[in-house]
DNA sequence: TGCAAGGCAAATGTCCGACATTTAAAACAC
DNA sequence: GTGTTTTAAATGTCGGACATTTGCCTTGCA
């Protein structure tokens, strides 16, 4: 592991780095133990603290998790799908957040990542994903539920949706978009006549899944689409409307 | 900013959450500067040091960005999509690496994202983006070129086709999809015969691009999965029979 | 008055040494 | 052999010191 990097860099950025690249290079494997603190701060020639700062960037991407105690150290870590989520979830939201992405760009980025796997839930889909996105549709119609539980229940069963093509690369990137939109979508003030259009998409969308009819489910996501981004348009008009009142 | 949270963990890491937190949630806002590390740890009872690593923590994860000298200190950052990308690229190529996710798997979920966006490439598609697809397959088409060139060229290729959608969102969310393949990808073999057959598809696919033909687009990246996918398994058998002799 | 040079102060970057804590393994007692 | 104790190695935390960078202010000169 060498340092001829970018030379104007903190030197912790630099080490970590250097092992991050050894890393993914493949030059070390999962759950193989890197040196101690102590002998990296020799192999780097800097301090033990520069050390443990670029330890814990690399920590920071979960690409290592250390031990406490004798034998312990830092670890190569295996990256889990789950933490690979949640790390694709926080970046995707922050990106919406911080960059004044249009609901209309973010929307249609959305539908069509959904219609993409629909052919393939239709194919694949599982007794238990069906329940799911039911038990999901029949909270969505109970009466007095926030609009935050209605958006998080309608993340829940695209989730479902996501999930039922059995493709686990697919449900990781597209957990990013769906989950990502929430904060978007938790704007929209719902009314009981838009929740009883939606609750009578999402039927016609897992009837679709169910009887395995993948053209009838990709309508029912283009109606959805559709009504979602009308929603979503009076919202930022009548918010526009208020601001420049 | 309290610290509420999981005892067991690092205290550094625990402070990390804390600001993250509160930059996720919206307190701070872009380029808001933080408390100097000596007022976070009057705040936060510890160390300089422990304060430190946390921020690093926050810098790999691009959530701050930190400046020397009088007026600078720890800025909330805003995220890039270019900084999205290369965390996203990043994240997906170590964990198809370190999760032993099948090619049948990877290149099905490639190409459905892919087809997901061709027709909105279609409709949309400039000519910049148009003559980069040329050029790849111009590129292609060259004999004598590397398999680590030629696969390189078919990732540019492919996100000429995305970015066609001029959706930024849709980029970014398959950015990691179709550029973590390509360490898969650089496992096959390209023979002369099969770089024509794929120049062949390519070319297809940018004549129905252009030609704002969907549903011919769509065809061609279904021969192409095919063709990609008989490709990957005939390197995969040749591998096992290797290895099990 | 205007401007340039230099000093000042604040902040991060780096280093060092010390101690606390955790943990597995070795040593020991029975 | 087994259970207990000791030990050593490693990370976690602390405090202080100094280096470096950089904006700002002062001062001196024309």
């Amino acid at each position: 592991m060498k340092i001829d990097t970018d030379p104007k860099a903190d030197l912790s950025a630099q080490i970590a780095k250097s092992i991050r690249d050894a890393i993914i290079n493949g030059d070390m494997i999962v759950d193989e133990r890197l040196p101690s603190e102590a002998e990296l701060s020799d192999q780097f020639d800097v301090s033990r603290s520069t050390v443990r700062e670029a330890l814990k960037r690399l920590a920071a991407q979960s690409l290592i998790r250390t031990q406490r105690g004798a034998s312990g150290g830092a670890f190569v870590r295996r990256l889990s799908y789950q933490e690979a989520y949640g790390q694709h979830i926080t970046t995707s939201t922050l990106l919406l957040s911080m960059n004044a992405v249009s609901f209309e760009t973010a929307c249609e980025a959305r539908y069509a990542l959904e219609r993409a796997c629909a052919p393939m839930a239709c194919e694949r889909r599982t007794p238990d994903l069906l329940a799911t996105m039911r038990a999901e549709i029949h909270r969505q119609s109970q009466p007095g539920l926030s609009d935050e539980s209605f958006c998080a229940s309608d993340v829940a069963l695209h989730r479902a949706l996501v999930d039922a093509a059995h493709n686990p690369v697919l449900s990781y990137q597209l957990a990013g978009a769906v989950e990502a939109m929430q904060p978007l979508m938790n704007m929209i003030t719902f009314t009981a006549r838009s929740r009883e259009e939606i609750v009578g998409l999402h039927s016609r969308l897992t009837d679709a899944v169910e009887g395995q009819d993948a053209a009838k489910a990709d309508t029912a996501l283009h109606e959805l689409e559709a009504y979602t981004l009308h929603l979503g348009r009076d919202v930022m008009a009548a918010r526009a409307q208020k601001s420049g009142s």
